[in-house]
RNA sequence: CGGGGCGUGGCUCAGCCUGGUAGAGCGCUGCGUUCGGGACGCAGAGGUCGGAGGUUCAAAUCCUCUCGCCCCGACCA
């Protein structure tokens, strides 16, 4: 493809609302446009990309028995309904929904569990035609309270869907282990550093459940790993074991303290400069949400932990979990904000404890009571010691549960999740199968995802450098970026139109550079920007028959080949690369 | 949802406080020179200043409303 029949055009500057270099380069280089908040267009260039990944998708699926179809991006309230997900979706926000023209209720769908089961129920009828897995890629839409980073949390985007159906949660574990192994044979085909994590199964629901993380540092998703013993979970997921706290030295009566101003477990740590943070509890109050109901929730939790929110909502089995405002906390607590204590507490409240608060003694902990903490408390003497589960994120250099190894945190960003559901949906909307014994049963299910668009921005997000992205071979736009330095010199022009023929016979896409009056500096940095991992440059030796050969990732280097040489090269990565 | 900020040629921004001819750089068009890491000269095109209303002799600028976009926070006590 000859640039100078594209439509190419390139900024040079960042445009004002990029927050991620992904976003900015993709922006930059033309890939994408926004049209509105999350919403973009995705231009030539993008869209070969996005096509390259799908066709990796494709493959992987269908070599593996998977069969593509096709849903309705709109779809019936009513389906929602049965399922039980929509007030949920609805009062989160997430879910774009409008009334037609008759009146009834129609959403754009964020996800596919209810269009596919109720095909599905229709579908199958005998054991006979089980298991079963389906996909397919299409656009998803998700008002999200806060769209961002680019293509990484869009409003609408691509993805692809899978679903299975077995006769039974042994069968489920079997198609779920089969979609694990072709996630991992996808991302490693394009070329992506990934993690695969345990992780929260969240609004879908459901039991086992992993996410796909590509690794980078400005990931949204925090992981904790064990290089040891291989062990990776996400944050909301992960569990460890935590140092214990130390002994108090002296047993001393339960007593207030005046602590004015002291909010913080900062602010206390100045206060009271011989306690260790560990003997300080903090108790943290939430406004739990059950569909129509609501509880006020208080989490104690050490001072130098945190409490893990998801995992305190998966405990209550509530729909949401909110912070309490102010006015909740002065309720609770008879306080401001900033003191709130186990003792004493609004009797309204529903009082737990996180695990690292497990034998702890001696400790200060909020008084429920403007300026004023306990100090000197024993759970046992003073409280008895709450309701204790694990509430707590975990932190790097805590310890595997079952050997000493550690635990660090990185980064990832999350492309790929698979669920086992179970019988979730198919119970809920009654798709059955008949078994061998003529009994009805619900369908085992799993789901499993994969953001296209997302693994784009990914790749760039991992694969950049100051000059601009840098695209893994299999997903790139194009395999070959063809520099000619001086269109209009004959023997540049011969010896150009000559490899890009050549290239394009043997079947390896090339993007080739012959925009006369551009500067060859220019042409340079556009090559950059747009990321295309070979280069081959037509330059000073092109009367020789001999071509400047590197590679975008190569960091600069270069090596001057004959002709030949330079296409053999590009055909045998691209081979090697599976394009 | 709460708080803050910003809307001015395609892009990045200045001008607004203190009302009076709409600007710069990049990009774009034409001609010429240049040609291995964002070249240069000359000549051009392109903006109802997000929208509506108001104040005023006069509004990009002041006031009100509205729409859009961006950021921060989802109070860890």
């Amino acid at each position: 493809m000859r640039l100078t029949k594209m439509l190419f055009v390139t900024q040079r500057e960042d445009p004002a609302d990029a927050e991620v270099r992904s976003h900015a380069l993709m922006a930059r280089a033309g890939f994408i446009q926004k049209l509105a908040a999350g919403i973009y267009v995705y231009g030539p260039m993008m869209w070969r990309v996005l096509r390259r990944i799908e066709n990796i998708v494709r493959e992987e699926h269908d070599r593996q028995g998977c069969q593509e179809m096709l849903m309705p991006a709109m779809q019936p309230k009513e389906l929602w309904v049965e399922s039980g997900r929509w007030d949920r979706y609805v009062s989160e926000g997430i879910l774009f929904h409008f009334k037609e023209r008759k009146g009834s209720e129609v959403c754009l769908g964020p996800t596919h569990e209810e269009v596919i089961t109720a095909f599905v129920r229709r579908q199958i009828q005998s054991h006979k035609q089980l298991p079963q897995i389906l996909y397919q890629i299409q656009t998803k839409f998700r008002d999200e309270i806060r769209p961002r980073f680019g293509l990484m949390r869009g409003r609408e985007f691509i993805m692809k869907d899978a679903y299975s159906f077995d006769v039974s949660a042994a069968a489920m574990a079997e198609s779920y282990a089969l979609m694990r192994e072709i996630y991992r044979s996808i991302f490693t085909r394009c070329g992506l550093r990934f993690t695969p994590v345990e992780a929260d199964s969240g609004a879908i629901g459901g039991s086992g459940s992993e996410e796909f993380m590509v690794d980078a540092d400005t990931g949204e998703d925090a992981i904790a790993v064990c290089r040891a013993t291989g062990y990776a979970a996400n944050v909301e997921k992960a569990v460890s074991r935590i140092a214990a706290a130390p002994e108090p030295a002296t047993d001393v009566a339960m007593h207030k303290e005046a602590t004015p101003g002291a909010r913080s477990c900062d602010a206390l740590v100045e206060m009271f400069p011989d306690l260790p943070l560990q003997r300080m509890l903090k108790t943290v109050l939430y406004r739990a949400v059950f569909g129509d109901t609501e509880q006020s929730v208080a989490v104690m939790c050490r001072g130098d932990r945190e409490i893990n929110e998801v995992k305190l909502l998966n405990h209550l089995g509530a729909v949401a979990l909110e912070m309490a405002d102010e006015a909740l906390v002065r309720k609770a607590t008879g306080a401001e904000p900033g003191f709130a204590g186990p003792i004493g507490l609004d009797s309204e409240v529903r009082l737990l404890a996180d695990h690292s608060v497990e034998g702890v003694q001696g400790f200060l902990c909020g008084g429920n009571e403007t300026d004023t903490h306990y100090l000197d408390v024993y759970f046992g003497r003073d409280l008895e010691q709450p309701e204790t589960a694990d509430f707590g994120t975990v932190q790097a250099g805590d310890l595997m549960l079952d050997s000493d190894d550690a635990i660090e945190i990185t980064r990832g960003i999350e492309v790929g999740h698979i669920f086992q559901l179970g019988t979730k949906y198919s119970e809920a909307m009654g798709a059955n199968f008949n078994n061998e014994q003529q009994k009805l049963e619900p369908m085992w299910m799993g789901c499993y995802g994969i953001g296209v668009s997302r693994v784009a921005a990914a790749a760039v997000e991992q694969n950049h450098d100051d000059g601009g992205m840098i695209w893994p071979l299999p997903i790139a736009p194009y395999a070959v970026h063809l520099v000619q330095m001086k269109a209009g010199n004959e023997e540049q022009d011969a010896l150009a139109d000559e490899i890009h023929d050549s290239l394009e016979a043997a079947g390896v896409d090339v993007v080739w550079d012959d925009r006369p009056k551009v500067s060859p500096g220019a042409k340079f940095k556009d090559a950059d920007l747009v990321g295309v991992p070979l280069r081959i440059v037509v330059g000073r030796d092109a009367g020789e028959r001999k071509v400047e050969w590197s590679l975008r990732a190569g960091g600069g280097e270069r090596e001057v080949l004959a002709v030949e040489e330079a296409l053999k090269r590009a055909q045998e990565l691209c081979a090697e690369a599976g394009r």
